[in-house]
DNA sequence: TTTAGCACTTCCATTATATGACTGCTAAAT
DNA sequence: ATTTAGCAGTCATATAATGGAAGTGCTAAA
């Protein structure tokens, strides 16, 4: 159990330090708790034990660890207040009513990495619990067909099929047709199992060149239920600009981890409230820190995370996050 | 003009220094030309007054200069002939029947960033020039509808609208039909206008709540003709491993640009062949080149380009892309 | 024309040195 | 029992000095 000065101390460095970057020093600290920088260097030791603050060498002042961040983030603080002008930007976000959920949800982080400097990602739950709502296709120019493939949440799929010369439309139709009267309604990752047994068997007799066409709303299907494109990643050069990675060493961990979308998925969680995961805890590498949230709006679901160095400024970001989801989807209900 | 020996020694350099990023001494070259390094020397110094090579400092060894890569690109660069390794795995991308045009490009590119270690990106041309095909809706559960507008060409762009609870999907059938009775064939980027003078003054008359409605449209019009999405860009870390870019300032001017969407899209071009910018021509950063070569298959057209230090193997990216351009799109002629 | 040889320039790694910033500890003060 | 002042000890950082190493430019001879 920490005392009161403790924790005061303790929040003084990891705030601090948040701004400058740079170990702080005992005598930084002893105007704002009005005693001795002595007596601070005591406690010090004492918060260094419990391993909530660490060195850089002997004589450096002192960092938060891991663990000090984390208790800052749990006990120490407290809920910064927005600045009108951040709350404004969202708003004319938040009341353009022509855009869609999420629209709404990509322009605000855009917004948000742009005024925090740090990386923000949102991860749609993809389509992979959406059901069939229906294919469609759209014969084009010359022996080009649209094919789409259209959720029950609004997902949409399309794929350009070039059709050989020896095979009419009408041969695409039927498959269409098909498809529509036997798996309309099935859940999306049960689709290519339905697809094998009740229409192949059948497509295989009526339809000419069925292999062809069979293939191609089987690709589309497969790629719609491990949709990718369902992330939306901005501002990943803003780990540049922060002085702890003035290292190429440490951005190509960084941007490694980036590139590997699988990497990136493993960001989406299913918990309440704003969460926060400070370095290990993330899972993205010990450098960064990760606070994200989920969100459920009708039956859309998603996680929004924002991305920073150990040293984010965590008050801020989670009164942004919490301010973004307490807005977003509430709008074409009131109106 | 050049002698023989003074091309010869260009090339050497510029191939040595591709090779290892160091400058290139006499003594490195006298080998391989037979004959000392003075007589070396005497020509480097005439190169350098040609300004082709360029020297780090008085004593370093030569480095070519932005106008030596051109001469060689233009004069003295051989075609290198592909692995059959990477051949192999090009192939296996042409030859999946499933796979459409745009797939089989962003395929190629993603392995060429693969095997290459540089930046590629591929930017279709968006469907500017397109003209509607259709618009349509898909009522979802509750108060959701899809819309969806379709292109000639095959593109399709799709958003969700919420309808206010006294506004019914009849309403938005309305205006549906109307805009396929009236704009279908229209080029994209006149259908602002046409909706504004044909179809907002009617469907003011007979449909509720139409500002909504036009509004949905209006700005999912605007989105397609604008379409960013349209731009694939893969390995941007990979500018990381090349030494030149060990300093986090130029990483920093290069990934600025790369998450510029406008500047990115400025890569597009419309020319014949495979051309080769280096450093200030590729409009993109001092420091680095573009080879980019522009495709039409069948009217899908678009640029794909790959990134890399000014220090490039110009002669491995030309043949690769070489290769990729003459085999995408021929596929489904053929069969 | 080409080459050998040498003087010269610059970089780079190493070492030495001084300085500044902090801490830890001890002993005195409260 | 706390708190504080003071001082010795430790480490980083900056600067300068040093001695190669690498490689050129020039000159004079081949």
């Amino acid at each position: 159990m920490l005392s009161n000065r403790q924790e005061n101390i303790l929040k003084f460095i990891v705030e601090e330090y948040i701004k400058s970057a740079k170990p702080i020093s005992s005598h930084q600290i002893c105007d704002s708790l009005d005693c001795s920088s002595a007596t601070i260097r005591n406690e010090m030791v004492y918060l260094e034990e419990l391993k909530l603050l660490e060195k850089n060498h002997f004589a450096s002042g002192r960092i938060p660890s891991e663990k000090g961040y984390k208790y800052y983030v749990e006990n120490l603080m407290q809920p910064k207040h927005m600045t009108g002008e951040d709350m404004l930007k969202l708003q004319t976000i938040f009341h353009n009513n022509t855009l869609d959920l999420n629209d709404t949800i990509k322009k605000s982080i855009e917004l948000v990495s742009e005024i925090t400097n740090y990386t923000t990602v949102v991860l749609g739950n993809g389509a992979k619990d959406n059901r069939l709502k229906k294919v469609e296709i759209v014969p084009l120019e010359d022996n080009k067909i649209l094919t789409m493939v259209i959720t029950d949440k609004g997902f949409v799929e399309h794929k350009n099929l070039y059709l050989p010369k020896n095979v009419s439309t009408e041969e695409v139709k039927k498959t269409v047709d098909l498809i529509n009267k036997l798996v309309v309604g099935t859940p999306l990752d049960e689709i290519s199992e339905k697809l094998e047994y009740s229409v192949k068997p059948i497509i295989g007799k009526y339809v000419r060149q069925h292999e062809l066409i069979y293939n191609t709303f089987y690709d589309a299907f497969s790629e719609i239920t491990n949709k990718e494109n369902d992330v939306h990643f901005v501002g990943r050069s803003n780990f540049l600009k922060q002085p702890e990675f003035s290292d190429v060493e440490k951005i190509k961990e960084i941007f490694s981890k980036f590139e590997d979308v699988n990497c990136i998925r493993e960001i989406a969680e299913d918990k309440n409230g704003i969460n926060v995961y400070v370095g290990s805890d993330s899972e993205l590498s010990d450098e960064v820190s990760v606070v994200k949230t989920h969100y459920n709006i009708d039956g859309e679901e998603g996680t929004i995370a924002i991305i920073g160095p150990k040293r984010m400024e965590y008050d801020r970001v989670v009164s942004l996050l919490d301010y973004i989801k307490s807005n977003i989807g509430g709008d074409h209900e009131e109106e």
